[in-house]
This record gives structure tokens, C-alpha cells and sequence, in this order.
DNA sequence: CAGGGGATATAGAACGCATCTATGAACAAT
DNA sequence: ATTGTTCATAGATGCGTTCTATATCCCCTG
């Protein structure tokens, strides 16, 4: 018994509307073709499969009992091809990413938000982490890409640039004087920081910058979201390390403003990792592909 | 989405075995094969169904999704091709005959023991009626065949010369003075006739040979069943008109003894009717194939 | 009863496409 | 490094599906 499946096809069409010329037009072909596949399918079988006469052809017993059977298959068979449609349309799946929330907020919510609006059918999950986290995450398979700051070298993920931040310190209006200013770094040092916690990329960077200099950056205060380094240079609590990509809005309604520094600092890229050679899930590619035809801000 | 579905049967394989190479042994193809039909399912979706890598292949989301479609589809494939193997085997189904009770009895019986014994797994219905019933149970679909007197003439049947009957008058042991005697069709109606009813073929044939000779053949008794006819004769009520090979028991052990007559009496054919250009089902074709091959008595 | 119009079956030709062999490339393991 | 997996690619080949053309059968109608 091996058979050709398209010859089920063939017969499921023939036996649904009863006449090998319909069956025929359903599926593009001529009716000579039907009547071939018919009479393969009934000697590979050993068995007749329909009566035939000047009307059409109906099924015999045992085609009734091969019907019964290939009927639920083709359903099936319909069903996946609708919803592979679905899904290469995109009316349904999910959208797992893996980052961290300032990320989230600040760099890929407009995306998100456009690709809702198109896609709302895709479910998204934000999985939120550290960078080590968010690459088990990918290793795992829970998520889709990762956003995380550069540089990352796992021989597993390829990482595509994206976004570069550039990472400065923002004061209140408390600390007005030294606005216009521009401070060394042992200056900085004289008043107090808020960084974020240890674990970040961003925090590794500029302590290991002080210390190119010989100098220690110790944190007065330490948080945990890119909010609250925002919120407590705003209450006048300290000068944060903050990406001013971040702060946009708070520098230009004059509430936070950059403090000059004597010199530069490193810029900081983002970077979307994904699993090498493992192909993108389609609304991830389709997401990836939505956010570099947008221009952001 | 015009997909050859013999691609899913790849698929199929390529997922469940997790891995081209396997799949190509199991569907008896090479590897090349199977990677290229997997390429032409993913071009056709757009949509890519497997993460490749050195030791095999894994479904993406995506393709698990078709996955789940298509394995149900290939799991009623499998029972459909089952179910046709065990039809053809005569694992089950059923096998319906329409005939007269006295031809099931003394004509058919030994076929249908035979049959079943051959394959115990068929079901048999035997439908008894006159020959128009049968008839209508033949058009009607309700039978495979019916087993008649002949002759048949009806343009929508198709009618098969079976056994030849030889129809004769008996009589029991009271009549044993008409024992070695030849009589006259005259002498004979001046005993008591027993005929099977009204529309019986015998019946009409028989009666159609008196009046062919100007005599009228009136019955002194009227049985509906060949059983009767034997017993009424045996039991001296009368003459009875049967078929000399449903008596051969009787005649052999001298209970019955058949009457010599000056005229020949003419045979009687059975038939095996089917319907004209319908093919036959698989039980019915292999219980006339066994009973063709087989040496009644 | 002839003829038209529907159905399926058959024959033979032709082309497309599935499959093959041969080879490459990537990766894992020893 | 080497060997043995894996899957991918390229190009050739030949089988088998599909086609056109035609036959056949049956029903229906004028």
C-alpha cells in the first residue's frame, strides 16, 4: 500500500459532489486525470470504490468506509492550512520578548504599540530579566529575541546592533549651579550618584570607566528601574547615570538637565539577540521587520 | 495553497522521526528528497516548520501547530488504510443475499457455511421474499444478489445461470402402486397435487405445461414452503411438484419416490441476479468467487 | 427511433516535477 | 585534526501525472 496521498484528495473531491467532472473542476484538472487517480486509488486497494453511471458515480460500501475515514482526515488537512494562513497573516500567536523594563518602556514601546495596532490577534509577553536571564530565556526557547545592551558574546546568539544609547548624568533643579558648568570626574565624585543595581550592563560600563581614571564610583543610592534613577534626580536626591534617550522629555521640560563632563562618555548600544541559526517565529520576524521600517521618535 | 499533499506525509515523518535522514528511510526516499519537499512546504506557507542543526530537526511554534494538524489527518489515513486492507481481507463487513427460503436451504447452504467458516469476520443477512421483493430489495440496495428461479428479464439486472433444477412429481409410500409406472399428464391430475403458492416460477411454469396440453392443473393443496411439499407428499396427503435435487434425501431412503410421466418435464434454472453495472462488493465478489470454485456436493 | 447532451473510460503523447547521485558545508565528538 | 554525523545544494534523469482526442454508454427529447 503506497499510495500517492494526493490520491485522497482526488477521491474526497469525487465522493463530495458525486461526479468525477465536478471533482474535476475542483481541483484543476480534466476529467480524464480524476478518472485515472480514481481507478489507481481502487487497484492499489484491490477494491471498487464507486458505482458509475450516466448520472455521476456514488460511492459503493467500502468507498462509504474509505470516506468515513479520509473525510475526517481532509478536515483536518483544511484546518491546517487555515491556520497556517492565520498564522503567516498573523491573526493569531504570540510575541515573546525577553528584556529589561527600562528597555521596554523606553526604546521598543512605540514598537510594540504599532505592532498591537496591526496584529492584534498575536498575544505579547514581555519577559522581563537581567541580560544573563534574558539569554537563558532564548537558550530555553521562552522567548523569541532578546533586548539587551551590547556587548554580548555567547558563541550560541547573534546579536544585531539596534539602538545606541548614549548613557550621561542628569541632576534637578537643585543642583542649578552647576548647570553651564563642566565637571571632572573626581568633581562628580563630591556629590552624590544614583546608579542602578550592580548587575547592569550600564552600571559595569561607568564604574569601569571611574576606575580607568583611578577613581571608585560608589552609588549613594541604588535602584532597580530606570524610573526611579529618573524620579530621584528629579526630587534632587542626586545626579543619576541615566541613557538620555530616556530623559528626552524631563531635559527639554527643563525638570532634569546634563551635566558636562570633562570627558566623553562611552555610548552604550542596544542590542536584539536571537538564537543563531534558529529561524525567527513569523511574528517575530514580522515584528523585527516592522521595527526597522519605522522611524522612531 | 495549492500543496501536493503528499508533502504532509513528509512532514509527517520528518516530525515524528525528528530528523530528514530517518524520515527518508521510512518513506523509502533519499535525504535530499525529503529536505526538498520540507523547503517546498515551508516556501508554500512562507512559514518556516523546522529549526535545523547537526543532529536533526525540531519543530518551530509554527510548525508544531501543522504538526498537530497533520498528525491527526496521517492518524486517519492509517485507519482508512486499515480498514481497506481488512475489507479487502473480508475482515468484516457483510454480505446480504435475497432469495426464497427453500434455495437458501437446499441450494445456498453449503456455500454459506463455507463462506463463514472462510471468514468468520463477515456478517450475513439473508433476506427471503418472492422474486419481485428481491428484486426490489436488489434495486433498493437493501441486497448484494438475490438467488431466483429463472427466467429474469428485467433490463436494469444482470442475470447469471446457475444451478439447473430438474423439477418432478413425488409421492410417499401410499402411492408406491404408481411406483414403476409412466404415466400421462390426464391420469395424473386424478390424484391430488400439492404446488407451492400462487406466485411461485415453478408454479407458473407448471401450469403453463398442463395448459399447453389443454389441461388445467388445480392444486388440492397449497404450501408456501419446499418443506411442506416434501412433508405433505411424505406424509401421503398427495402429489407434490419439487425440485428433484431438494428430495435427493428422500428419494435415496425411499420415503419419497418419484412418478415417471410420458412427457419430459422442463428444467428449471436458477439464477444469481446483480444489478447491471454495479460492482459487486467485496463480500459478495469473494462468496461468488468461492462458490464458482467450489464442488457442490 | 434518431440524435443531442450528459456522464465516464481509454489511448497515446508530452512535459513537469519528484527523485536520484554527487557534493558541499556545518557541527559534534573522539 | 579527523571522522562521522547532520542538512543543503546542484544538476541530470526518467517516471508518472496530466493533457488532448476519442470512444462508449445512458438518458432524455422531439
Amino acid at each position: 500500500m503506497n499510495n500517492n496521498y494526493e490520491l485522497y484528495k482526488v477521491f474526497y473531491w469525487a465522493a463530495t459532489t458525486g461526479s468525477l467532472t465536478q471533482a474535476a473542476k475542483a481541483l484543476y484538472l480534466t476529467q480524464p486525470s480524476v478518472s485515472h487517480a480514481i481507478k489507481q486509488l481502487e487497484e492499489s486497494f484491490g477494491i471498487t470504490l464507486f458505482y458509475r453511471n450516466s448520472k455521476g458515480v456514488t460511492l459503493t460500501r467500502e468507498g462509504e468506509a474509505l470516506y468515513s475515514y479520509i473525510g475526517q482526515s481532509q478536515n483536518f488537512i483544511t484546518l491546517a492550512e487555515e491556520k497556517m494562513a492565520a498564522l503567516k497573516n498573523l491573526d493569531n500567536g504570540e510575541l515573546r520578548i525577553g528584556g529589561s523594563d527600562s528597555l521596554f518602556k523606553h526604546y521598543l514601546l512605540p514598537y510594540l504599540e504599532d505592532f498591537h495596532q496591526k496584529y492584534p490577534g498575536i498575544r505579547l509577553q514581555l519577559n522581563h530579566g537581567t541580560t544573563p536571564e534574558i539569554i537563558t530565556f532564548l537558550k530555553e526557547g521562552k522567548i523569541d529575541f532578546g533586548v539587551v545592551r551590547m556587548p554580548i558574546v555567547d558563541p550560541l546568539l547573534d546579536v544585531k546592533e539596534s539602538l545606541q544609547l548614549q548613557d550621561c548624568f542628569v541632576a534637578g533643579s537643585n543642583y542649578a549651579d552647576l548647570k553651564g558648568t563642566v565637571l571632572s570626574l573626581d568633581r562628580l565624585l563630591q556629590h552624590p550618584v544614583i546608579l542602578f543595581s550592580r548587575n547592569s550592563r550600564a552600571r559595569m560600563t561607568i564604574t569601569e570607566l571611574f576606575q580607568s581614571y583611578g577613581l571608585q564610583l560608589k552609588p549613594a543610592i541604588e535602584v532597580g528601574s530606570v524610573d526611579l534613577l529618573i524620579e530621584f534626580a528629579r526630587k534632587g536626591l542626586g545626579i543619576s547615570y541615566v541613557a538620555r534617550e530616556f530623559v528626552t522629555k524631563e531635559l527639554d521640560e527643563g525638570s532634569l538637565f546634563e551635566i558636562q563632563l570633562d570627558v566623553p562618555l562611552p555610548p552604550s548600544q542596544v542590542g536584539i539577540m536571537i538564537m543563531r541559526n534558529m529561524p525567527l517565529s513569523v511574528s517575530a520576524s514580522k515584528f523585527m521587520e516592522l521595527a526597522r521600517h519605522t522611524d522612531m521618535r
